[in-house]
DNA sequence: GATTTAATGAAAATGATTATCATTATAATA
DNA sequence: TATTATAATGATAATCATTTTCATTAAATC
């Protein structure tokens, strides 16, 4: 019987790792089982500790070293929100890219992921990243969009 | 005979410190003579090693206080560009505002500011803000723009 | 199954930032 | 101008996230 994380089905990523010449370990796959099942902006220790109930021999280095690797293959994004702790999500699944924008509450620190862009964002997006290009010689290759301010609970709760 | 930062003419800021209760002091001063004059992002130990120079006396833990102060105040703002220091800058002289966003090399680290934004480009952030705080019922009170890519020279030396 | 070497984990080190607390200096008042 | 209340400072220690070190373990190849 294939077990919760040791015999099942190869999964999409074991190509890339082998690509690369990585070697693919219990921790790195537990570590993107985490990443996987969580849709929230884990910091390094929120991984370590669910990676920890699931297989406690795992440290936290590793998690550190893990996530510094699938940054590195662009499988993670690192984010900083202001909080002082980096926060890290799966960049896209086997498939479909997830490329979102963030709303960080400035009160309760709630943030909110959103990928429905607004159109305009689209249009703003494409013309500044064609105008700096040419301006700057500046070669793209990604970008992050914040906005800061108060969440609809937040907001209420001030007045 | 004023002396470089004793007995000058009275500065814009003056008034900021004065109506929010706080006191003028030398370390204030100087840090915010620092900041003025130097048009790079800063570390706080930039910041520190710069008013070393002027005045030796001011410590390290003062300049950290200090920026803090300069945040809440909004004349400053601080920037993580993702390299473990955070980056403090004046967000506007006297008068004009330089809110400006950021091209980041991830190669060599160089930070480029723009702030010639196209009317257009202005206009479609507005209406962008506008959509989102809608759609999500989000009072946004600032935002960051940073695009990640490679500078000029770095993106020749790859080739 | 044996071998090579990348990957790991424990512990210590680092580096940025923050808290503590006795001392100093600003700004208001006499 | 001298006095006074207290905000601000600076030295030090503490924190906290992240990295480094190095002996040990385990993937992948033979």
């Amino acid at each position: 019987m294939p077990g919760r994380w040791g015999g099942g089905p190869a999964k999409w990523w074991h190509g890339e790792f082998r690509g690369c010449g990585y070697r693919i370990t219990i921790p790195r796959q537990i570590i993107l089982q985490v990443l996987d099942e969580s849709k929230e902006h884990l910091s390094a220790e929120d991984i370590y500790l669910k990676v920890h109930n699931i297989y406690p021999a795992i440290g936290l280095t590793t998690v550190y070293r893990t996530l510094e690797l699938l940054i590195t293959m662009g499988l993670v994004y690192k984010f900083d929100f202001g909080d002082g702790r980096a926060r890290y999500e799966l960049s896209r699944g086997p498939e479909e890219p997830s490329h979102h924008h963030h709303l960080i509450c400035t009160n309760c620190g709630r943030i909110i992921d959103y990928t429905d862009f607004v159109d305009e964002e689209l249009e703003l997006l494409k013309k500044t990243e064609k105008e700096l290009s040419k301006k700057y010689n500046f070669e793209i290759k990604n970008h992050t969009i914040q906005f800061y301010g108060l969440c609809d609970k937040c907001s209420n709760d001030k007045k």
